[in-house]
DNA sequence: CGTTTGACTACGC
DNA sequence: CGCGTAGCCAAAC
């Protein structure tokens, strides 16, 4: 596993806080989960950007059942699954999220131009001192409307 | 007690 | 756009 943020349960609970707030049909990613969570005191910003997605999976992987914890909607940043194919939970997941009007390419990913999560609202976000998430879709090459 | 192994991502070819 | 690799380090083997 991956070395644990200095305080792991603490850290937990923040990361299922998060992906409660995701709603029905749409998708996360461990990185962007990351990105709203400022680095722990004593871990260099840097280290964190490098650690925090491993984090977050460690958070995943040990999600407590029963909470309603939408856990099958927190994905890989390439919009796969990122657990071992085929495996039972593997599968489970993908058929969660279909459920969920979710599709998969012909590769196993999700599009995020029509899935990704955009995050919690900022006013959620302000009261437990979060960041702005990153955003899992393309920077918009606003097509520059021609004005004439 | 040495190796392998992760619910990851960014980066270089 | 796809594939391999580095970086991290505590557990499981």
């Amino acid at each position: 596993m991956t070395a644990s943020p200095p305080n792991v349960a603490q850290y937990n609970a923040l990361v299922w806080e998060i992906v409660k707030q995701i709603p029905e049909g749409q998708v996360s990613t461990y990185g962007q989960i990351a990105s709203m969570i400022p680095a722990p005191e004593g871990v260099e910003s840097a280290d964190y950007i490098r650690l925090a997605p491993r984090w977050v999976g460690d958070a995943m992987n040990i999600t407590p059942p029963g909470q309603g914890i939408p856990w099958q909607r927190v994905i890989g940043g390439k919009g796969t699954i990122s657990l071992p194919e085929g495996s039972r939970r593997a599968v489970n997941q993908r058929e969660l999220l279909e459920q969920e009007a979710i599709n998969f390419d012909d590769k196993g990913r999700v599009d995020f131009e029509q899935f990704a999560w955009d995050g919690p609202d900022a006013g959620w976000l302000n009261e437990r001192g979060l960041n702005t998430p990153k955003s899992l879709r393309k920077p918009k090459t606003p097509e520059q409307p021609k004005l004439f």
